[in-house]
DNA sequence: ATGCGGACGGAAACCGTTTGCCACGGGACG
DNA sequence: CGTCCCGTGGCAAACGGTTTCCGTCCGCAT
């Protein structure tokens, strides 16, 4: 049963009837402003460079305000080959330093309208992989990093194929820890952070300071662990690194080993995550150990909630919601065509002096250096 | 320059050339395996009810096999009206409550093929109003709402206008938290729980018991107190509660007003979720007094690392990465026309009795109801 | 021999937008 | 007065799948 066609043009799309409660599409717009649907196309985007008479383009606008127009984004991302949303890929939300992140990125991709997909990796590289791959299948716009990379090289073959068939359909990568890979990043001073908790610690009067640092594997381990012995070569101090890795279990089993070394009495501590340090820290209750009167305790993050723990922990303030921000910012940047400089962008941290460090008890004479 | 055309079909689509490095299209499957766009769709959708010839399918499988073909997921969604991605709304990832549900939902989404977005609405209603109607938009498959709704009616006739159009394009609702909306839920037991952590005080030897809840506009307040109110009432306790709104400074406001009530001496507090009841510890510690000696705390949710806060706090501990995991579950059954019975499930949560909670230290009479 | 229905494959419409290319009209200019 | 060009607008072809509709071929019953 033909039924009434609207429109005189031999093949003009049109639909029988608009359906009131379906929403309003271009074709409705146009329609209803008399004109074409390219026409209204151009006449709803503001930077087409096809130009559009003043009177055509208020035509269309009203009558797109009046059926409250909203144009479909997957008909656009079909077009564009491009999807209006970002992705932001964490090693675990529930962790305190990864949820600020994406609370900071997806506060302002939304700002620009574009929506953010959680990709949690779990710690899992196979998981990670997984996620990328839907990711450059979905043609999302762009990637943030929040976590570091692997070192292992099956891992880096197929994470540089994902990335370049990302790089080429138009998306832009940004990391937000340290890389191999030459990306843009926005990362935070990790090398500087550790400096400065280990100079603080110096400045109270320790000399035997101890690092608990993350797994070697992982950049942010490395930097934070040579800022540490940057401080401790420059004071003329021996240095002393267990590594673990990043978990509140792994701060806790660092911490009994530097406790089972013998030759050196430790008095002070810098562990490299508030998490590994939390851990720390219930080993030595555990162990009837007094922080600070016995041992100094430092972080590094300032995860929130740090203040209550007891007692609370001195540690390096890393602005991570501004550094999730800054990471879309950047984002979006690539995709408008701008480069943004410097490549790496490095955000100041802040010490953030509490009780868990105080100048050693007993003072002794320190063992001078053979 | 009318270049040579494959096939000879009058107006067949075709690529001049199957560029190699740019991913294979479902044109390019079927011209490997010498078939019709048509059938190749039909061969690779297992649940297709148009037949195919077994010997066909297995060619353009082994086509799309060789050619590592992917179907475009943005095309996919233009012609479905729906996207393969679901979204969690939330008050506040950074909130270890939101975090683990997030946690939760995003595991389970991608096992079945599915991306999370997430919306976070920093507890603004705007916010949130402007998230779903993204979302509504970019016809997301299912939409999850972790946190409770307003009951401010120019917010619910807005959310009720959009909720509409989700389900008119057939997408699916599930709420994570008790809503006066109709919708499928998967939910704690918010009001056995608050009974359970209220009947454990009692057992210690408590009478005087307050309770600091949240804002009453808020359903999991009003549950959770009426829990508290029930088991008072079954002990014949006077009950008395303070509100105030889910956040560590309203826990330590709401606690300086319970101890300023002078008429009865308060030996246990009974604090809805375990940020307020931070915050109620903290100003506890401020005053001096000593928990569990003075005065017993309780909270709710079993937010991680609440067993490194100092006392370490008795609470009642909430599936949350469960009820995230299950309420996409039910978002995906919904999709399927499968209902779920019931239309909210309650999942059972456990007390967990730690450090917070002991006996009065001072025996004393409770006085005799009048 | 004719009719019929089921199994299979293909052409084309469709989802909603953007955009390359062309057409048309009029003012500027030779 | 003819041309050229610019300002404006429209047609239709993408983008990459799914699905409807139709045609063909075959076996089988009448």
């Amino acid at each position: 049963m033909a039924q009434a066609k609207r429109g005189a043009s031999t093949k003009a799309r049109n639909r029988a009837r608009p359906a009131p409660q379906s929403p309003a599409i271009l074709l409705d717009v146009a329609a209803a402003a008399r004109v074409s649907l390219a026409t209204a196309s151009r006449a709803l985007d503001p930077d087409s460079d096809h130009p559009v008479s003043a009177s055509t383009r208020e035509r269309v606008q009203a009558a797109a305000a009046r059926l409250s127009y909203h144009p479909n984004p997957m008909a656009r991302a079909l077009r564009a080959r491009r999807t209006p949303t970002i992705a932001v890929v964490v090693h675990d939300v529930s962790d305190p330093y990864f949820a600020e992140i994406v609370r900071g990125a997806t506060h302002t991709a939304s700002t620009h309208g574009f929506l953010t997909v959680m990709c949690n990796s779990d710690r899992d590289p196979a998981t990670e992989l997984r996620y990328v791959q839907m990711l450059c299948l979905s043609r999302v716009a762009g990637v943030l990093f929040a976590g570091g990379g692997l070192e292992e090289p099956t891992y880096r073959r197929a994470m540089r194929g994902f990335i370049r068939s990302i790089s080429e359909y138009g998306g832009a990568i940004v990391a937000l820890a340290p890389r191999a890979e030459a990306w843009a990043a926005e990362v935070p001073d990790n090398r500087g952070g550790a400096r400065l908790v280990t100079e603080h610690l110096l400045s109270l009067g320790h000399r035997s300071i101890a690092m608990i640092g993350g797994p070697p594997s992982i950049r942010t381990s490395r930097e934070r662990e040579r800022g540490y012995l940057e401080a401790m070569d420059a004071a003329g101090a021996d240095p002393y690194v267990a590594t673990s890795d990043f978990s509140r279990s792994g701060g806790a089993e660092a911490m009994s080993r530097v406790l089972a070394r013998r030759e050196r009495r430790i008095t002070a501590v810098f562990v490299a995550t508030d998490s590994m340090a939390i851990g720390a820290l219930t080993e030595l209750r555990r162990r009837g150990l007094e922080v600070p009167d016995d041992i100094s305790v430092a972080g590094f993050d300032d995860i929130p909630g740090l203040d209550v723990v007891h007692p609370s922990l001195t540690t390096v303030r890393v602005p991570m919601a501004e550094i999730g921000s800054a990471g879309v910012t950047r984002l979006l940047a690539l995709l408008n065509g701008e480069p943004g400089r410097p490549r790496v962008r490095v955000h100041p941290v802040t010490l953030m002096v509490r009780d868990s460090t105080a100048p050693p008890r007993r003072q002794r004479i320190s063992r001078a250096r053979s």
